[in-house]
DNA sequence: CGGCGTTAGGTAAACGGTTAAACACGTGGC
DNA sequence: GCCACGTGTTTAACCGTTTACCTAACGCCG
């Protein structure tokens, strides 16, 4: 007794296993054991079933796969945005180590609202994703952290798996895996190269407090200038964000307030420094000849423009990000759950020494 | 009789629709109706079910509900890259749009092997893609298309829809959308710009021959030369990828073989511009006094280099896709299915007039 | 006061797989 | 000749929802 007699030929019912099993002239059971390939099987009904499953064009439902409890299921992964190039990047190394895991990768955006990151993590949750791993930066609030925490203890209660990527930890007891690199450390190395080269008046481009990578960015510059024995002037850190338009928006507001106070620009990321380089070619100022440059982050614009910038390994952390988690669920916490990837200065051609007035180092 | 009388809180099931049910004092069915929210029900009710959902934190499960039939499922987009400026911003407009419709999005990669793109395909028909959109350039190939047909078939058979974004339609009876952009018409208006301003010597940078979009943006390239009545010097077209580091290679090798026969570059996009123009200075060429430089694309490396270039309506594109499937899904077929998105240039600062020696114009 | 439309909620059958347990069927040991 | 055994397959019980169908309760009117 078919399920429906009509034989219109459009709305036809995909293919299930039920008819594969009927034309290979075996039992479901046996489809199933064969097509997951984890059971033993004799050769000869092993070929009639892959016979049927080609013949028929049939593909396992995986709703209902996931649903009976097979365990293959997918990747999330959140973002602010896909097509900034620091995001994307680390998209890649997650699309591709889920890809060599044989999982795919469903991705959300946030356009950088905690609220609407929070509504997508849930959304990962009924979709049972294997782990959910969220990029980058985000505000610093305590509110925010307790509520993320409650989230990655719901992930866990659900088998699945909260991951953090290049963001701090929730704090002591939150069962969620972070994949950091030293945002500190590199701008502390870029920092202090301006500084090697005799720079004083290192204008800083993309403060924005409460945000966590800007907030650990600025800490290495600081610590440099401390290091070198500068005194730290408020007044060089600008506020704003970290796209391309701020850069620019940055350094016209202060060349348009005053004469130039800075001999140096460190940009909180690449994007900025591309738009602070437009902005200070319009006014003249060549790099590196009348100011030098830093970026940080490592972007493909960098050396479109020969940007001296820090190296970020952001593929490898979005890799490394989907490693851990699936390692981290079948071995029951024996692996570390909290790694700091390292960060190197690549050096170009944006700075320049500056003859120091004053020699106090 | 509990499923599981041990009380290890660790594994706990996660909870279900019928914890939901029981802790509200309701059926099953009940919490179904008032969740999915398409049912009348008396406000009592509906709070004492509101309630039950937060206290135990209760999340529907994707698979079930994909399962029984409940149809918001998600959309799913297969690009060559995530990190290639063209596909991540064709990304975001689907990945914008899905959102807007509450559904979420699946990203598969295929490193532009066609026969990963096959298999990405199968993956998406599994997990039951409400619309499977495939981005951008591809082999032009007979035994390839005749396959993509089939797979369009199946996945039309199963209620899905293929959508080609940026590349030409599969045949005249394949159940696909297509949405394209004027490659032709965009190469034709900026090699016009460069013939307008005097230059008869245009090196066209990216053929790659059985390409989709190198294809017709070259077609493009010779009309405009017909056009101009100039005549068509086929070693003036340099094969290469799309990628930078090829716009490097292709003129290091063409500089180096000889003196440089050409007054312009038309890059075949504009990451190929960028690492053109690398190659060019360092030769201690300059753009545009010595040589004028054209790309394609309008990426945000155009804006870097000041780079004259053809807007492409990337994330309209993919908003376009996600819109059009689902709206195909909606009104049977009653819609267009096949949309051709205009491109127009954008003019910067990289092209000079060149003082024509003959004017045969 | 009994019949009836309306409304809110319950019952149970799908949906398309997986998998533990039962089973059929030679085979070799005693 | 009987039994324990291994191999390959089937049977049937789930997995967590949705939804068609049914029923209880409640006015309302003649």
């Amino acid at each position: 007794m078919a399920r429906r007699a009509v034989s219109d030929d459009e709305g036809r019912r995909p293919t299930t296993i039920r008819d594969v099993a009927a034309h290979a002239g075996v039992s479901v059971a046996t489809v199933s054991r064969i097509l997951s390939g984890t059971y033993p099987s004799a050769p000869a009904t092993r070929s009639k079933v892959m016979r049927a499953v080609r013949e028929l064009d049939y593909v396992a439902n995986a709703n209902a796969r996931g649903l009976a409890g097979a365990s293959s299921r997918s990747v999330a992964i959140i973002v602010n945005s896909v097509v900034s190039p620091h995001y994307a990047h680390v998209a890649q190394g997650v699309q591709t180590q889920a890809a060599l895991e044989g999982k795919l990768c469903i991705v959300g955006t946030t356009g950088g609202d905690p609220e609407r990151e929070l509504a997508t993590v849930q959304l990962m949750r009924q979709e049972q994703a294997e782990c959910v791993i969220l990029v980058g930066n985000v505000v610093n609030d305590d509110a925010y952290r307790e509520r993320m925490a409650e989230y990655a203890r719901a992930l866990a209660l659900a088998g699945s798996q909260l991951v953090l990527c290049g963001r701090p930890a929730l704090g002591p007891d939150v069962p969620a895996l972070v994949i950091e690199y030293d945002n500190t450390g590199g701008a502390h190395a870029i920092t202090s190269h301006l500084l090697s080269a005799g720079h004083r008046r290192i204008l800083f481009l993309g403060r924005r407090e409460g945000y966590t990578t800007p907030d650990s960015r600025i800490a290495g510059y600081r610590k440099a200038l401390a290091d070198f024995h500068v005194p730290h002037d408020p007044g060089l850190e600008m506020d704003g964000t970290m796209e391309r338009h701020e850069g620019y928006r940055m350094i016209r507001e202060r060349l348009d307030a005053g004469p130039r106070d800075f001999t140096a620009v460190f940009a909180g990321n690449d994007l900025i420094a591309a738009g602070a380089r437009q902005a200070l070619r319009e006014h003249g100022l060549r790099i590196p000849d009348d100011v030098s440059m830093v970026g940080f982050d490592d972007l493909p614009t960098a050396a479109d423009i020969d940007l001296t910038t820090v190296h970020v390994p952001h593929e490898e952390l979005g890799r490394t990000a989907v490693r851990m988690a699936l390692e981290h669920k079948r071995t029951k916490s024996g692996v570390a759950d909290h790694v700091m990837l390292g960060t190197h200065i690549v050096v170009r051609d944006t700075v320049r020494p500056f003859p120091a007035e004053d020699t106090s180092l």
